[in-house]
DNA sequence: AGACGTTTGTGAAGGCATGCACAAAGCGAG
DNA sequence: CTCGCTTTGTGCATGCCTTCACAAACGTCT
C-alpha cells in the first residue's frame, strides 16, 4: 500500500506485545528447516487466532503470499526489524542478588539484539565479581559508566527501597527504557518507558483464578469448551 | 446492592491484574500507620486514574465511605479475600537453575498467601540440596509428591525443551494453575490456567519503544505531557 | 489460457476497558 | 437540624482490541 516501505505506521501496543512470541516461533521453525508457514499454522503454534495474527502482521506491511503463506525467514527478519532488534542494545543490570545473577546468566535473556555490558550492586560482597566478561561495579558508578557505555536499557533487580534511587541514576545516565523487577512503582520523567514484572503479582492473579474455580465446583456449565 | 456480600460478581481480568498492586500499596500504607485513604491518593500511589480505581473496587463491593475514603485495613482485607489469599496456597517450583534458585529464595515471592512446599530438578547436582526447609527432588517424583502435598499452583523455571513434559506431570498431579518462565507455549487441558512471564519478551517490547523514540527525534510534538 | 482451490489482507461489527461527569451519601460546622 | 463540603459509586460515551467474513491475489492443474 505505502510507497515507502520504511514508513512505520502506528503499531498497536497489543500487537507489539505479541510480536516477540511470533518471532520466537518463527526462529524455531527456521531451525527446523521449515520454509513457509500459513497464518493458521503459525497462530496455532503461538496460541492465538489466525485472524489476529494476520491483522498483527498487516501492521508491519504485506509480507505474505496469498494462497501460500509467509516465508519464515523473511517474516522473522521483518519482525526483528520492526522490534528494533537489528541494532544490538547495550543493557545494564542493577542489583546482583539471586534474581540479578539469574538474569545476568540466563541464556534466554541474552537473545539476539541485546548484550549485557554493565552490572551494578552496592553490596561489597558482590562488587568485583565477574559474570561472563563483565565485572560488578558499585551503584555509585551507574551514572558515569552507563552514560559512557551508551546504555539505553536498564534492568532493576534491587530491593524495593533502592529501586527509585537506582532508577533516577539510570535516567540521569541517559537510559530511556527500564525493566523493573522490584515491587515498587517508579516515577520517571516523561518519555521514559518503564515495564514492571512482578513475580508475586503473577502468583496472586493465578490464585484468584484457582480460587474462583474451586469456589464454583457445582457449575458444570462453567467448564469452558476447547 | 447485593443482599449477600459473599456473592462474587464477575471481576474483569483487567481489574484482577491491578488488585495485587492496590494490595501492595495498601499494605505499605498500613505499615506506615495510615488509617484512611482516598481514591485520589491511592490511585496516585499506584499510578492509575482515580476513576479506574473506584470502578475496580466497586466490583468487590462497597467498602468506601463517601466524603471520607477507604479504611486501609478493611480494603486490604477485602482485596486479600477477593484474590483468594486468605488460604495459604502450596506452591511447587520445577527447575532449580539460576532462575529457580532465585525464585525459591526471593523474599517477595513468598508473600502472604503462598508457601513453597516442593522443589524439583533433574540435574543430579541439584537433587538433595536444601533451600530453606525444602529439599530438591528429581522431576520423576512430581506426580506423586505434588499430588500428595495437594499442590494447586506450579512454577516452571526449566529450559524450554523440558517445559511441556513438566507441565504434563504437574497437571497429572492435580495442579490447576501454572506460572511459566520457560520461553515456550504450553498446551494444557481446558480448565487449567497458565500465565507466562518471559524476560526476553519484555526486553524486546522495551526495545521497540526505545527504537521508536530514537527514530523520531525531530518530532517535538511526540513528547507526551505529564 | 482458464478455472479452481487456497490463503492473505482488511472493512465492518461486536465486545471490553478506560475516562468523564454527576447524583447520592456521608461528615462536620454552626 | 440544616447547610455545605468532600468523596464515593456508577451511567454514559469514547476508544481500543478482537473476531468475523469476504474480496483480492496467488499457485496449480487441466
Amino acid at each position: 500500500m505505502s510507497a515507502d516501505p520504511t514508513v512505520r505506521r502506528e503499531i498497536p501496543d497489543a500487537t507489539v506485545a505479541r510480536l516477540p512470541e511470533y518471532l520466537r516461533t518463527l526462529t524455531r521453525l527456521a531451525e527446523e528447516g521449515v520454509a513457509f508457514v500459513s497464518s493458521e499454522e503459525l497462530a496455532a503454534s503461538v496460541g492465538v487466532r489466525s485472524a489476529q495474527l494476520r491483522k498483527d502482521l498487516s501492521h508491519l506491511g504485506s509480507y505474505g503470499v496469498r494462497g501460500v503463506g509467509y516465508e519464515v525467514e523473511t517474516l522473522a527478519l521483518e519482525i526483528t526489524r520492526a522490534l528494533g532488534l537489528t541494532e544490538n542494545w547495550p543493557v545494564a543490570i542493577v542489583g546482583m542478588g539471586n534474581l540479578g545473577h539469574a538474569l545476568a546468566s540466563y541464556s534466554g535473556f541474552v537473545t539476539k539484539g541485546f548484550r549485557i555490558v554493565a552490572l551494578f550492586d552496592d553490596d561489597p560482597a558482590h562488587v568485583g565479581e565477574r559474570i561472563g566478561d563483565v565485572t560488578i561495579r558499585p551503584s555509585s558508578e551507574i551514572e558515569a559508566a552507563a552514560g559512557e557505555l551508551g546504555i539505553t536499557i536498564g534492568v532493576i533487580a534491587t530491593p524495593a527501597v533502592a529501586a527509585q534511587s537506582v532508577c533516577d541514576a539510570l535516567v540521569a545516565a541517559g537510559v530511556r527504557a527500564i525493566l523493573n523487577f522490584a515491587p515498587s512503582v517508579l516515577s520517571v520523567p516523561p518519555g521514559i518507558d518503564v515495564r514492571r514484572v512482578d513475580l508475586s503479582t503473577e502468583l496472586q492473579i493465578l490464585a484468584f483464578h484457582a480460587q474462583r474455580k474451586s469456589a464454583l465446583p457445582a457449575t458444570p456449565a462453567a467448564v469452558v469448551p476447547q
